[in-house]
RNA sequence: GCCGCAUUCGUCUAGAGGCCCAGGACACCGCCCUCUCAAGGCGGAGAUCACCGGUUCGAAUCCGGUAUGCGGUACCA
């Protein structure tokens, strides 16, 4: 009945190209990903494209591209982009699939497994708001459940198109979750008959998941706890088509903050989005990992490679797990921090452009201008969108300083005057032969204390400036950055500032 | 309503009868480092392990019930 505990292990992620990638079909797809990897089994991708209303060839792409990035590769899908598709049972479309459906639709209806619904949207609406009304469970009534071929013509000739339903049996449908362990429902409180062929001949999910994960040979079917009410209907329906059924393992739900099942409105679900603002792809992988799994050490830092080593579905929690964005960030961090600056400069270009198409910069910054800066950029970064906040002061001509930020704490306008006049001529001394930190930081260093003014506040009243800001990368390496022309013009258009009344 | 699942610091988690008057991480607070901001280091606060019974010499860990939450209940997936 369940496979071979010895047979090659085949898992799926089977996404709906309804919107975009979301961060629980991710999530899903990580945990087939990973249990694959760790068994050595194989991890296939089939597009569930049925609801043909919703479903959108950008939306298709958007999925593919956004589980590439992550770095999930699957080792047998659909055919993409001019590549065709790879695996022994193609096509991994299920629009491309209808055949095999109607097939199996057949052999139902010819053993009376499933037979022809007439009823009407109107009718069925009605049905439930009488059980509703008589505070019974919704259920199909069973009005075409035993129809004459007779009467079933005849609704034909009337032009009425049926809709398949598969008839519920009675009795207790039980399987062993992989982590819920033993689980068991009652037949009668499945609703009754399920449609499973819509009208206009399109299969329903129940069905094609059935039918697609015997054909392509599905040993662990690997998906999100609100698929576990649904986990009879599909037994009962590979028993129905004489298959095997394959193992389950339904995964703890990613939640809203308010401990809901994640989504849109409560929460940013798009991978894409995340993508947008900076978020690395191992950090997200990694965060994504560790919702509802942990690997029992007390690491929490983890390539995806390691992850895969040590990951087990025994031991993925059974309660669900509130996303945590702060957390997310704290991780992209760590892995911002531990990329290789070249890889770094990399990623980074795109944001940088991003900022230049918003107008927030004026020119864009050499690859090595870029790579020059990551000594003290890196580590302060959380994400790769904070690049533009972080020093894109660095890529306009001019900052905008105002009279009340440009005097420190501790000073008044006379002082920082002073302080900024002295500054303008000492640091073009200084930086004479080599503009760089080593050289003006001790010649600004002594002049704060010839002056008796505390180097904090001095330097607080260059960086703004020279930078617009308060809070900067170390005031220096800015300079450095900055380069002495801009630096000296950025001094004397700040004093002029000073002077300006109001 | 019915069915199912779940419940350890605010959050993610460690924990599979004595090692736990519960450990780590994020966030928070303080100190150190320090030119600001980060990063880093150190420390602090934070969980009567949902509740009530039971089993046991001993329970976060086993059993039963209760509560609460969540999921499903479509000719969506």
């Amino acid at each position: 009945m369940t496979p071979d505990p010895a047979a090659p292990v085949r898992v799926r992620i089977a996404p709906s190209p309804t919107g975009p990638l979301h961060i629980g079909t991710a999530r899903t797809a990580l945990s087939n990903y990973l249990h694959a990897r760790h068994v050595g089994g194989t991890f296939i991708l089939r597009l569930e494209d049925t609801d043909v209303a919703r479903s959108t060839l950008e939306f298709e792409k958007g999925i593919l591209d956004g589980l590439h990035w992550l770095g999930l590769d699957w080792d047998e899908g659909p055919e993409v982009a001019g590549e065709p598709a790879r695996g022994p049972h193609a096509p991994y479309r299920q629009m491309e699939r209808l055949p095999s459906y109607a097939a199996a639709a057949q052999r139902l209806l010819a053993d009376d497994l499933a037979y022809p619904c007439y009823c009407t949207p109107v009718e069925l609406d009605a049905d439930r708001k009488a059980q509703e009304a008589a505070r019974q469970p919704p259920r199909y009534v069973g009005r075409c459940a035993h129809l004459t071929p007779e009467e079933r013509r005849e609704r034909e000739a009337q032009g009425r198109r049926g809709a398949l339903r598969f008839r519920v049996t009675e009795g207790v449908v039980a399987f062993d979750d992989i982590v819920r362990g033993h689980v068991e429902f009652d037949v009668s409180n499945l609703g009754g008959d399920f449609v499973i062929v819509r009208a206009d001949g399109t299969p329903l999910y129940h069905f094609t998941v059935v039918v697609d994960d015997s054909a392509m040979e599905i040993t662990d079917v690997i998906r999100g706890e609100d698929h576990l009410s649904n986990t009879p209907k599909h037994i009962l329906l590979f028993r129905a088509l004489g298959f095997d059924v394959p193992r389950f393992a339904h995964l703890p739900l990613i939640l809203n903050p308010d401990r809901s099942k994640m989504s849109k409105r409560k929460s940013q679900t798009a991978i894409d989005d995340y993508i947008a603002q900076g978020f690395i792809r191992e950090a997200l992988v990694n965060y994504l990992a560790f919702l509802g799994w942990s690997p029992g050490t007390e690491e929490d830092v983890l390539a995806l490679d390691e992850i895969v080593k040590r990951f087990d579905l025994h031991a993925v929690h059974k309660g669900g797990a509130v996303f945590d964005r702060e957390r997310l960030e704290w991780l992209n961090g760590q892995w911002i921090r531990r990329l290789d600056p070249d890889d770094l400069v990399d990623r980074l270009r795109p944001f940088v452009e991003a900022e230049l198409a918003a107008g927030r910069i004026e020119w864009m910054p050499t690859d090595e201008d870029l790579r020059s800066l990551l000594p003290f950029v890196q580590e302060r970064l959380p994400t790769l969108g904070a690049i533009g906040d972080l020093v894109g002061f660095l890529w306009v001509d001019e900052v905008d300083v105002d009279a009340t930020t440009l005097v420190p704490k501790r000073w008044d306008v006379a002082t920082t005057r002073e302080g900024l006049a002295a500054a303008r001529e000492v640091i073009p001394k200084a930086g004479e032969v080599a503009f760089e930190a080593d050289e003006l930081e001790p010649a600004l260093r002594a002049l704060a204390e010839a002056r008796g003014w505390k180097a904090g506040d001095l330097f607080m009243a260059i960086r703004v400036a020279v930078t617009g800001r308060t809070a900067t990368p170390p005031l220096f390496d800015t300079l450095v950055a900055l380069g002495r022309d801009r630096v000296l013009a950025r001094l004397d258009h700040a004093i002029e500032a000073l002077d300006a009344p109001g």
